[in-house]
DNA sequence: GGCGATATGTATCCTACCGTACAGACGGGG
DNA sequence: CCCCGTCTGTACGGTAGGATACATATCGCC
């Protein structure tokens, strides 16, 4: 991958930046490939980088000590991995797995700390997006709590899609079942009633989206609720 | 109440800044009393103030357009109501409901802003505050979906006994109900469990906690967890 | 001391999901 | 082309909790 240092990252928050300080930004980042898999923080563990996803995204996982787990949060092109440095905290609290392989920008999070120190502007949208994810955060406790299994199911493939970029995402029933702290047999039911209203086709582990306005109308409002805060705080924010 | 502008205030945050830094940030604060079904901040509406509670504790509430509510967050003496205005964002994401009566002090969100801005220190507690607010948001989503009514229940009276220093709770079933997001009648069913264990006594409305350890025991980990974190970070991270 | 409001106990049927188990289907490597 | 690992379909009993309904108990008030 090649990194221009002027024009736009392919990063929702990098874009956001004014033009100057996006590049200054940049001049500290590397251009990475996420494999699918990689674990890039462990709960407690040290923060080593901040982590813009272009085209990969990023599973924030709450384990509990007596194994039970649960996606909580998911990080693309519209996001950032790394918030608790803004906190001036090195830690996560979160496990964070590549969930989709692909390209992402990373910074050191000592040069990272570096430019927020000198950089209102970040300092000012990076507060935002954290709010955005607070938001996020209680909703998803709302959500798993009340909402049925197909439509979690369809507002996860959803919130992928998006941060795949892509109508394809690789993805077993057993992988689904952890995502969404339900049975493998519960997403092989949900799946298939997905896909008998057409709206998705999968195989194998490959996962089509065929419809995704229907998808939307199956998923839970939650979906669009997040989008709709996103939108709010980040993009419209942007000049307040 | 009386304010003293020397010695602890009763609030742990206040408490755990310097004593010039939290005597200056005291000057800015009223006293008042909180009055039980109060409400300090409506979802998307403005946060016209920020409240340490002292004996007084806040529910935070995620409210869905379809009626499902579920209590994420609570605030006693050992938090802040108010943290967006750290993040630069003047609007709650949600619903604030005064659940214990009792006395805090607050502060007109500019005037809070302005001391923020030139309190270092200010800052760094409540970024890790913030943090420990996070993962109590991530924990509560886990907690929620796979831990049972009963366990839940003892849960939330612990950490209700805490902010209310007392052992004597005044909350309905009713209430308690909406609380974790069950029916009615689900929570009569785990307060007669519990109360047959002799952990607890009720009656009408009146809540007493008999026996601390034995409901540490039947709650989930997620009290104990909660608190370890709070320890670590806010505590034991005072001065690292 | 009776009345109405409030709080709690209890019952019934129902649904979503769990735990477990196993069988079939598919695909890649030998 | 066959075998084995992986993925998916399905089944079965079990359980927590939902929706609803109604009965009972207790308090404060008149």
């Amino acid at each position: 991958m090649v990194l221009v240092d002027f024009g736009l990252a392919g990063n929702r928050l990098l874009d956001s930046l004014p033009r100057q300080e996006r590049a200054h930004l940049l001049t500290g980042c590397e251009a990475v490939d996420l494999v699918f898999g990689e674990v890039l923080a462990e709960p407690g563990g040290r923060i080593s980088h901040v982590y813009f996803p272009l085209n990969s995204f990023i599973s924030q996982i709450a384990n509990l000590s007596d194994g039970d787990r649960l996606e909580v949060a998911m990080v693309g092109s519209e996001g950032m991995f790394g918030m608790p440095l803004i906190l001036g905290v090195e830690e996560s609290p979160l496990h964070a797995l590549v969930q989709g392989a692909g390209p992402a920008l990373r910074i050191p999070a000592a040069v990272f700390g570096r430019h927020l120190a000198r950089s209102p502007a970040l300092q000012t949208l990076l507060k935002r997006y954290f709010y955005v994810l607070m938001h996020q955060l209680s909703r998803m406790a709302v959500c798993t709590h009340f909402h049925q299994v197909e439509a979690r199911l369809a507002r996860w493939l959803l919130m992928t899609q998006d941060r795949a970029h892509s109508d394809q995402l690789h993805l077993t029933h057993e992988f689904l079942a952890m995502m969404l702290g339900v049975r493998r047999a519960g997403i092989t039911l949900a799946a298939k009633a997905l896909q008998k209203r057409r709206l998705i086709r999968y195989h194998r582990g490959d996962i089509t989206v065929l419809d995704r306005a229907g998808l939307i109308e199956a998923s839970c409002g939650c979906y669009a609720s997040d989008r709709r805060i996103y939108r709010q705080v980040i993009i419209e924010g942007e000049a307040p």
